[in-house]
DNA sequence: CAGTATCCATGAGGATACTG
DNA sequence: CAGTATCCTCATGGATACTG
């Protein structure tokens, strides 16, 4: 959770939270593990590009972690880091 | 505190304190009432049109509340309801 | 002092199509 | 399946000047 130089940690907040999806991919995985696809289902009206950006993002600030099994179709699951 | 209509918690929460002002007003308050030109100058680089805005969107979310005293210059007064 | 009026900039978010 | 590439829209926020 490096959230560090923020001289406020109301925008360091808002930073984490702050996107449109981002407070909801973390409830969802609250509950475990799940899918990109997943995901992209339970938020219904995401778009790939959207959804694909946000995770990305809370991943650079190690909120969740990405893991890939390559296999095909290809398969990757998201979920809290601890 | 009438959040009530949103299907998501989380919908109802960041429209609460999305907005890029209004966590550190609520957050001001907490220490007490202020007036428009105090948390103008603790907010420091927001413009008086945006913290106006966001002042009134707290108040019709029933976050905060305002007083205003009829004087000459005008007082006026925001703080946290109950 | 506490706003409003005007006008402007930006980027977050979205739709759609495509790919390894 | 899990994204990326492109292009686009619009709300949010901002600068400045003005006023009761």
């Amino acid at each position: 959770m490096k959230v560090y130089d923020y001289e406020c940690p109301i925008d360091a907040t808002l930073n984490v939270i702050g996107g449109k999806w981002k407070a909801s991919c973390v409830y969802y995985l609250i509950n475990g593990p799940k899918r990109y696809s997943e995901l992209f289902e339970v938020l219904e009206t995401v778009s790939s590009r959207i959804l694909s950006k946000q995770l990305k993002e809370l991943e650079a600030q190690d909120i969740i972690k990405q893991e890939v099994f390559p296999e095909s179709p290809p398969k990757v699951v998201y979920s809290l880091t601890e």
